[in-house]
DNA sequence: GTGTTAGTTAGCCATATGGCTAACTTAGAT
DNA sequence: ATCTAAGTTAGCCATATGGCTAACTAACAC
Protein backbone atom coordinates (compact mmCIF):
# COMPACT_ATOMS: atom_id res chain seq x y z
CA UNK A 1 0.00 0.00 0.00
CA UNK A 2 0.96 3.69 -0.78
CA UNK A 3 3.06 5.22 1.79
CA UNK A 4 2.04 8.78 2.65
CA UNK A 5 5.58 9.73 3.09
CA UNK A 6 6.94 8.89 0.22
CA UNK A 7 3.89 9.75 -1.72
CA UNK A 8 3.93 13.42 -0.39
CA UNK A 9 7.83 13.37 -1.19
CA UNK A 10 6.97 12.35 -4.76
CA UNK A 11 4.22 15.42 -4.77
CA UNK A 12 7.46 18.03 -3.22
CA UNK A 13 8.92 18.53 -6.67
CA UNK A 14 7.94 20.02 -9.21
CA UNK A 15 9.92 17.72 -12.49
CA UNK A 16 8.01 15.04 -10.66
CA UNK A 17 4.23 16.74 -10.90
CA UNK A 18 5.18 17.56 -14.41
CA UNK A 19 5.43 13.73 -15.28
CA UNK A 20 2.43 13.35 -13.48
CA UNK A 21 0.34 16.03 -15.29
CA UNK A 22 2.09 14.02 -18.39
CA UNK A 23 1.21 10.86 -17.62
CA UNK A 24 -2.80 12.06 -16.34
CA UNK A 25 -3.80 12.03 -20.08
CA UNK A 26 -1.84 8.74 -21.24
CA UNK A 27 1.50 6.29 -20.49
CA UNK A 28 4.18 7.38 -22.43
CA UNK A 29 8.11 5.75 -22.53
CA UNK A 30 10.93 7.15 -20.59
CA UNK A 31 12.52 9.56 -23.40
CA UNK A 32 9.64 10.86 -24.14
CA UNK A 33 9.51 12.18 -20.73
CA UNK A 34 13.06 13.00 -20.28
CA UNK A 35 13.06 15.35 -23.45
CA UNK A 36 11.13 17.88 -22.37
CA UNK A 37 12.69 18.35 -19.08
CA UNK A 38 16.27 19.70 -19.62
CA UNK A 39 18.04 16.80 -17.35
CA UNK A 40 20.62 14.35 -18.37
CA UNK A 41 19.00 10.99 -18.60
CA UNK A 42 20.16 9.47 -14.56
CA UNK A 43 18.65 12.23 -13.26
CA UNK A 44 15.26 12.27 -14.61
CA UNK A 45 15.18 8.30 -14.16
CA UNK A 46 15.91 8.97 -10.72
CA UNK A 47 12.44 11.26 -10.20
CA UNK A 48 11.20 8.17 -11.88
CA UNK A 49 12.64 5.80 -9.46
CA UNK A 50 11.06 7.99 -6.56
CA UNK A 51 7.52 8.08 -8.58
CA UNK A 52 7.69 4.09 -8.88
CA UNK A 53 8.86 3.38 -5.26
CA UNK A 54 5.76 5.55 -4.28
CA UNK A 55 3.31 3.94 -6.68
CA UNK A 56 2.86 6.60 -8.42
CA UNK A 57 3.50 5.19 -11.30
CA UNK A 58 4.40 1.69 -12.88
CA UNK A 59 6.49 1.01 -15.50
CA UNK A 60 7.50 -1.78 -17.69
CA UNK A 61 9.61 -2.08 -20.55
CA UNK A 62 9.41 -3.93 -23.98
CA UNK A 63 12.63 -4.15 -25.95
CA UNK A 64 14.54 -1.36 -25.03
CA UNK A 65 11.90 1.31 -24.24
CA UNK A 66 10.25 1.35 -21.08
CA UNK A 67 6.55 2.79 -20.61
CA UNK A 68 5.35 4.36 -17.79
CA UNK A 69 1.78 4.76 -16.28
CA UNK A 70 0.16 6.68 -13.77
CA UNK A 71 -1.73 4.47 -11.23
CA UNK A 72 -4.03 6.88 -9.08
CA UNK A 73 -4.32 4.76 -5.89
CA UNK A 74 -1.78 6.23 -4.10
CA UNK A 75 -2.78 9.74 -5.20
CA UNK A 76 -6.14 8.98 -4.04
CA UNK A 77 -4.53 8.30 -0.35
CA UNK A 78 -3.02 11.80 -0.84
CA UNK A 79 -6.45 13.42 -1.44
CA UNK A 80 -8.18 11.38 1.45
CA UNK A 81 -5.41 12.13 3.70
CA UNK A 82 -6.40 16.24 3.27
CA UNK A 83 -9.98 15.72 2.91
CA UNK A 84 -10.19 13.70 6.26
CA UNK A 85 -8.01 16.62 8.02
CA UNK A 86 -10.27 19.06 6.20
CA UNK A 87 -13.34 17.52 7.51
CA UNK A 88 -12.32 17.63 10.93
CA UNK A 89 -10.69 21.31 10.84
CA UNK A 90 -14.61 22.37 9.41
CA UNK A 91 -16.29 20.71 11.44
CA UNK A 92 -14.51 22.57 14.20
CA UNK A 93 -15.13 25.93 12.76
CA UNK A 94 -18.98 24.87 12.46
CA UNK A 95 -19.03 24.48 15.68
CA UNK A 96 -17.20 27.48 16.64
CA UNK A 97 -19.63 29.22 14.89
CA UNK A 98 -22.49 27.55 16.44
CA UNK A 99 -21.21 29.20 19.63
CA UNK A 100 -20.61 32.80 18.95
CA UNK A 101 -23.95 31.87 17.46
CA UNK A 102 -25.29 31.46 20.90
CA UNK A 103 -23.30 33.89 22.54
CA UNK A 104 -24.72 36.45 20.12
CA UNK A 105 -28.00 35.27 20.72
CA UNK A 106 -27.48 35.60 24.70
CA UNK A 107 -26.63 39.41 24.30
CA UNK A 108 -29.21 39.98 22.13
CA UNK A 109 -31.55 38.62 24.74
CA UNK A 110 -29.57 40.40 27.34
CA UNK A 111 -30.21 43.83 25.68
CA UNK A 112 -33.62 43.39 25.40
CA UNK A 113 -34.11 42.83 29.04
CA UNK B 1 1.28 32.56 -1.92
CA UNK B 2 1.39 28.76 -0.81
CA UNK B 3 4.56 27.23 -2.84
CA UNK B 4 3.46 23.26 -3.62
CA UNK B 5 7.06 22.13 -3.57
CA UNK B 6 6.96 23.52 0.52
CA UNK B 7 3.30 22.43 1.01
CA UNK B 8 3.88 18.59 0.01
CA UNK B 9 7.47 18.73 1.37
CA UNK B 10 5.46 19.14 4.64
CA UNK B 11 3.29 16.86 4.28
CA UNK B 12 5.78 14.10 3.57
CA UNK B 13 6.86 13.96 7.39
CA UNK B 14 4.70 11.99 9.48
CA UNK B 15 5.43 14.53 12.81
CA UNK B 16 4.58 17.26 10.66
CA UNK B 17 1.24 15.39 9.54
CA UNK B 18 0.55 14.86 13.03
CA UNK B 19 0.77 17.98 14.00
CA UNK B 20 -1.55 19.33 11.44
CA UNK B 21 -4.46 16.84 12.59
CA UNK B 22 -3.62 17.67 16.14
CA UNK B 23 -3.86 21.62 15.00
CA UNK B 24 -6.94 20.70 12.87
CA UNK B 25 -9.10 20.34 16.50
CA UNK B 26 -7.85 23.86 17.42
CA UNK B 27 -4.96 25.57 17.90
CA UNK B 28 -1.82 24.91 20.38
CA UNK B 29 1.06 25.93 21.75
CA UNK B 30 4.70 24.86 20.89
CA UNK B 31 5.06 23.20 24.33
CA UNK B 32 2.24 20.96 24.21
CA UNK B 33 2.68 19.84 20.38
CA UNK B 34 6.47 19.04 21.22
CA UNK B 35 5.57 17.02 24.08
CA UNK B 36 3.12 14.29 22.40
CA UNK B 37 6.30 13.40 19.79
CA UNK B 38 9.37 12.25 21.60
CA UNK B 39 11.62 14.68 20.58
CA UNK B 40 13.91 17.33 21.67
CA UNK B 41 12.64 20.54 21.36
CA UNK B 42 14.76 22.13 18.90
CA UNK B 43 13.93 19.45 17.01
CA UNK B 44 10.87 19.79 16.75
CA UNK B 45 11.11 23.25 16.42
CA UNK B 46 12.46 22.59 12.88
CA UNK B 47 9.25 20.99 12.01
CA UNK B 48 7.34 23.68 13.27
CA UNK B 49 9.27 26.14 11.01
CA UNK B 50 9.03 24.00 8.09
CA UNK B 51 5.05 24.31 8.45
CA UNK B 52 5.29 27.88 9.02
CA UNK B 53 7.23 28.51 5.92
CA UNK B 54 4.71 26.79 3.40
CA UNK B 55 2.50 28.88 5.40
CA UNK B 56 0.61 25.37 6.37
CA UNK B 57 0.38 27.44 9.95
CA UNK B 58 0.80 30.66 11.67
CA UNK B 59 2.05 31.43 15.60
CA UNK B 60 2.72 34.30 17.29
CA UNK B 61 4.13 34.32 20.82
CA UNK B 62 2.55 35.95 24.22
CA UNK B 63 4.64 36.04 27.18
CA UNK B 64 6.60 33.01 26.37
CA UNK B 65 4.67 31.18 25.06
CA UNK B 66 4.18 30.49 21.19
CA UNK B 67 0.75 29.32 20.21
CA UNK B 68 0.26 27.92 16.34
CA UNK B 69 -3.04 27.27 14.48
CA UNK B 70 -4.14 25.88 10.95
CA UNK B 71 -4.15 28.26 7.76
CA UNK B 72 -6.05 25.99 5.64
CA UNK B 73 -5.39 27.64 2.47
CA UNK B 74 -1.97 25.81 1.44
CA UNK B 75 -3.52 22.21 2.04
CA UNK B 76 -7.01 23.63 -0.53
CA UNK B 77 -3.80 24.57 -2.98
CA UNK B 78 -2.59 20.87 -2.41
CA UNK B 79 -6.05 19.34 -2.43
CA UNK B 80 -6.55 21.52 -5.58
CA UNK B 81 -3.73 20.21 -7.57
CA UNK B 82 -4.40 16.63 -6.90
CA UNK B 83 -7.98 17.35 -7.92
CA UNK B 84 -6.99 18.90 -11.19
CA UNK B 85 -4.87 15.71 -12.36
CA UNK B 86 -7.53 13.56 -11.41
CA UNK B 87 -10.00 15.52 -13.84
CA UNK B 88 -7.42 15.18 -16.40
CA UNK B 89 -6.74 11.14 -15.38
CA UNK B 90 -10.21 10.98 -15.36
CA UNK B 91 -11.21 12.94 -18.59
CA UNK B 92 -9.08 10.18 -20.40
CA UNK B 93 -10.28 6.60 -19.05
CA UNK B 94 -13.80 7.94 -19.50
CA UNK B 95 -13.09 8.34 -23.41
CA UNK B 96 -10.57 5.17 -23.82
CA UNK B 97 -14.16 3.25 -22.62
CA UNK B 98 -16.16 5.21 -24.52
CA UNK B 99 -13.89 4.12 -27.56
CA UNK B 100 -13.81 0.62 -26.11
CA UNK B 101 -17.43 0.62 -26.21
CA UNK B 102 -17.90 2.07 -30.05
CA UNK B 103 -14.96 -0.89 -31.25
CA UNK B 104 -17.64 -3.10 -29.57
CA UNK B 105 -20.03 -1.70 -31.27
CA UNK B 106 -18.44 -1.86 -34.47
CA UNK B 107 -17.93 -5.74 -34.09
CA UNK B 108 -21.29 -6.37 -32.80
CA UNK B 109 -22.89 -4.89 -36.45
CA UNK B 110 -19.99 -6.41 -38.49
CA UNK B 111 -20.70 -9.71 -36.41
CA UNK B 112 -24.83 -9.15 -37.57
CA UNK B 113 -23.84 -8.57 -41.07
C1' DG C 1 28.69 -7.37 -37.67
C1' DT C 2 28.69 -2.42 -36.93
C1' DG C 3 26.39 1.34 -35.54
C1' DT C 4 22.92 3.73 -33.16
C1' DT C 5 19.45 4.17 -29.70
C1' DA C 6 17.29 3.61 -25.06
C1' DG C 7 18.19 2.71 -20.68
C1' DT C 8 21.11 1.62 -16.84
C1' DT C 9 24.90 1.59 -13.35
C1' DA C 10 28.54 3.70 -10.77
C1' DG C 11 30.28 7.32 -8.65
C1' DC C 12 31.08 12.38 -7.74
C1' DC C 13 29.43 16.69 -5.64
C1' DA C 14 26.94 20.37 -3.10
C1' DT C 15 23.17 21.15 -0.37
C1' DA C 16 19.13 19.85 2.45
C1' DT C 17 16.99 17.11 6.10
C1' DG C 18 16.10 15.50 10.58
C1' DG C 19 17.90 14.27 14.69
C1' DC C 20 20.89 15.72 18.89
C1' DT C 21 23.24 18.66 23.01
C1' DA C 22 24.72 22.85 25.13
C1' DA C 23 24.18 27.42 26.05
C1' DC C 24 21.40 31.59 25.91
C1' DT C 25 17.10 34.67 26.55
C1' DT C 26 13.03 36.15 28.39
C1' DA C 27 8.68 35.89 31.07
C1' DG C 28 6.39 34.37 35.17
C1' DA C 29 6.43 32.70 39.82
C1' DT C 30 8.18 33.02 44.70
C1' DA D 1 16.31 39.28 43.40
C1' DT D 2 16.15 34.37 42.17
C1' DC D 3 14.50 30.50 40.28
C1' DT D 4 11.98 28.09 36.82
C1' DA D 5 9.79 27.33 32.51
C1' DA D 6 9.25 28.11 27.38
C1' DG D 7 11.47 29.06 23.54
C1' DT D 8 15.48 30.00 20.77
C1' DT D 9 20.18 29.89 18.71
C1' DA D 10 24.37 27.65 17.45
C1' DG D 11 26.56 23.97 15.97
C1' DC D 12 27.45 18.87 15.35
C1' DC D 13 26.38 14.59 12.79
C1' DA D 14 24.69 10.99 9.53
C1' DT D 15 21.97 10.36 5.75
C1' DA D 16 19.10 11.77 1.78
C1' DT D 17 18.32 14.57 -2.36
C1' DG D 18 18.96 16.19 -6.87
C1' DG D 19 22.01 17.29 -10.18
C1' DC D 20 26.15 15.72 -13.23
C1' DT D 21 29.58 12.66 -16.36
C1' DA D 22 31.50 8.45 -17.91
C1' DA D 23 31.16 3.92 -18.97
C1' DC D 24 28.30 -0.11 -19.69
C1' DT D 25 24.31 -3.28 -21.70
C1' DA D 26 20.89 -4.63 -24.66
C1' DA D 27 17.89 -3.95 -28.62
C1' DC D 28 16.96 -2.59 -33.22
C1' DA D 29 18.49 -0.96 -38.01
C1' DC D 30 21.51 -1.57 -42.01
Amino acid sequence: MANLDQVFHSLSDGTRRAVIAQLASGPANIGDLARRHRMALPSFMKHIRVLEESEIIVSRKRGRVRTCELRAAALTAAQDWLAQERRVWETRLDQLDAFIETLALKETTHGEE
